[in-house]
DNA sequence: ACAAAATGAAACTGGTGACATTCCGCCACG
DNA sequence: CGTGGCGGAATGTCACCAGTTTCATTTTGT
């Protein structure tokens, strides 16, 4: 059935592996926006059928299913007669992202250490911890790599991966208590786009922040229950990634 | 192509027409929601492909098209291998609901009120003028109706869709300055999960509210700038609404 | 002769229908 | 009470068709 020989060296994509009793659409999706938020396939580039069916060796119809939830949440754009498309990365657009996400969490956030409890707490500090070493291990490996090298693609793609995950578990920890699944929805398809636009950038940020000591200051906060003062912490901290992305962005175009 | 002998009376759904330039599936995801916001599929109904197939004479290819993006979207349920279902309502889910629908409406409010120029003012206003006639129109038919009639279903359905439609269409206007689209996406899916809700109550509350009072106070708040006020009104607002249908959901269950 | 518009063909998307396969739930049977 | 078919539905593939887009070519006007 999958011819091992035909993997094709050029386009690297998340193979399909459905788990029991999971639909092939399923798999589909997550392999997709999987490779979207990646940037394996380029902001703006067509995704025509024939070549995603060889790719990720399904048939048509997951693939269009898939395609349609995709376009739902904004990753994928569905044009009228003109098949699918991975969704531009625009400067003005990312902005107005960070406004909704920032509102978005804060209100998470408030309400999180309105009712959370000492197990939420306890994750907190949990989620925290692990952050923090992916924070420095981020900051330590940029040490020891020159200057403008920022590995182009491939090399140490992993470290990147774990501090994405690290950094999406502290985030969704610190907010996991606010008791509305709604928020908490949104929230996580908010992630999900600047995630996108995150590591569409070279990461050259890193150098001028303290990551780590930002992470911590927030949850220093959240565990104080000091409402405000997290919000305020979380504002500048997506702001700054943000202001930053920004400046790389606008550069580029 | 389409017998018309073959409308079977029983179960009324949107026709799909395409318009020009638009897919089935388009088509077929506009007509299907219309139909779930309205309560024409049941909560929790389980939507058979070979059922919707003839109901909205469609093949079965853009119906599942449309029901993967409606369960992105909140609509319906995709279960493993047992198809898809209405989403069931429910007390608590509505609960939440109605928190982040609240966070997101005054994030967008504050934010239009900061940004809004006179042209927005304007169309605040006349959208707070047409939902002033709806909200009077409702309120004088309900007192010439007798007491707990409340038509079942068809009578003056047209009064209340105009209604549903003259309320979404002053709280978009309200907020349509905000500056951002995110937030004003997340916005309307919100409503329409609302609207859900709000339909499949059988709108008793209104003896008890004068909303034509209410929406008046929301948009004078509004023109007059005061972020802080319109918040506090709409949030009321909102949660009036939220507690009349609590109120009825619960005793239905 | 050259640029712009019109034409036509190829490619692709969208959609249908039939069929294979897999999975779930149920019922009968041990 | 467990278990093993069994029927039906959902999922997915394939082949095929219709309508659009797209691109290259041809035609036309100056």
């Amino acid at each position: 059935m999958n011819d091992p020989s035909l993997t094709d060296g050029r386009a690297q994509v998340t193979p399909l592996h459905p788990g029991a009793g999971e639909t092939l659409t399923e798999a589909a999706y997550r392999s997709l926006r999987n490779d979207l938020v990646r940037g394996r396939h380029a902001p703006g580039e067509r995704l025509r059928i024939e070549r995603l069916r060889r790719l990720y060796d399904v048939g048509p119809t997951p693939l269009r299913e898939a395609l349609q939830r995709l376009s739902a949440e904004g990753l994928v754009r569905a044009d009228g007669n003109r098949g699918f498309t991975a969704s531009p990365l625009d400067l003005a657009d990312f902005d107005d992202l960070n406004t909704a996400r920032s509102a978005v969490e804060r209100e998470a956030l408030r309400l999180a250490i309105a009712r959370g409890d000492e197990l939420w707490e306890a994750q907190v500090v949990s989620a925290a911890y692990l952050i923090g070493k992916a924070d420095r291990a981020i900051a330590s490996e940029r040490t020891v790599q020159p200057e403008g090298v920022a590995q182009p693609d491939g090399t140490a793609d992993g470290l990147l991966d774990h501090w994405e995950a690290a950094n999406a578990a502290f985030h969704r920890a610190t907010v996991a208590a606010c008791g509305s699944n709604w928020l908490l929805r949104i929230r996580e398809g908010l992630h999900t786009q600047c995630e996108r636009y995150r590591r569409a950038s070279i990461y050259r940020r890193r150098g001028k922040r303290d990551l780590a000591a930002e992470h911590q200051e927030i949850a220093a906060a959240v565990l104080e229950r000091d409402a405000d003062l997290a919000c305020t912490l979380v504002t500048a901290h997506f702001a700054a990634t943000a202001g930053d992305l920004a400046l790389e962005l606008g550069k580029a175009q």
